[in-house]
DNA sequence: CATAAAGTCTATAAAAAATATAGACTAATT
DNA sequence: AATTAGTCTATATTTTTTATAGACTTTATG
């Protein structure tokens, strides 16, 4: 399951494309729209700002806003940021792995076999699938 | 990620696949073989039975064996059973469904969709690849 | 039938992770 | 100068995961 900091950025991103033509958005005008803490919501738009997804400005006028459109922001990227990895076993993550104590060889472990299939079964979804994809179409 | 839990419940389910022919296994013995808390471990090998997994036997000669074959036990099955859902979004899981507040229509949610997509790649692999498959091959 | 072996059950503890909040600080606008 | 709005660091709370303890029941067997 994703956690809620990914549920929430990912409502939060699809605010913020919804709304692009209106300039930067309140961390407030998010969190009461899409009923998240603001205090929760600013530190999730805070990973985001400093992973370059999103760009802000502050003071009068100011608030969060897309540096990409949303079909170059796949949701991977968001998944890894906020939740870490994707696959099911650390032995076959791609971007946090860990050998596997009790596994002598990962060439035949089975499980390592089955596990990696998953991970590149949800991948090829994940990290073709964008923030674009997710918008609500009419 | 899956659980430790269910990690130690696969090498316990392949090492009794491993060991059919000696009969009743010892937790102990799975335990020590495999580095798992003695204690942990028996509280999972009750859960395999109360699910009807395994089969146990107590007193002397005792311990722990397959009811079935491993053929015939899906990953998904012990996943679920021990880490609960296996989809990313309550909204998308199958046995463990829930609605998701703020969202209206979950036909016209572009996250739905796409979360749909992953949880059936992910299933495909995960109800067709049995506890067969996972055993070490030479 | 007494004893020892081995799983069963219920409860609790400890540790880690997820979720949420507080408040002082900085930058931008007017 | 005053106000607005994001930034940063720290901490608190809650939930989940992981682990442990100990009394109880069943079975085998000498």
């Amino acid at each position: 399951m994703l956690s809620k900091k990914t549920q929430y950025a990912f409502h939060a991103l699809i605010y913020l494309a919804e709304n692009v033509d209106k300039g930067p958005i309140l961390i407030s005008e998010i969190a009461s729209e899409k009923s998240i803490s603001i205090k929760f919501l600013e530190n999730i738009l805070l990973e985001l700002k400093n992973a370059g997804i999103l760009g802000s400005k502050k003071g009068k006028g100011g608030g969060y806003y897309l540096l990409r459109t949303p079909k170059e922001i796949p949701l991977a990227r968001i998944i890894r940021l906020l939740d870490g990895p994707i696959a099911l076993l650390p032995c076959v993550s791609l971007n946090y792995y860990e050998r596997c104590e009790n596994c002598k060889d990962e060439a035949i472990c089975g499980l390592h076999e089955v596990m990696s299939k998953v991970r590149d079964a949800t991948l090829k979804l994940l990290e073709n699938k964008s923030l674009k994809d997710i918008l609500t179409r009419e």
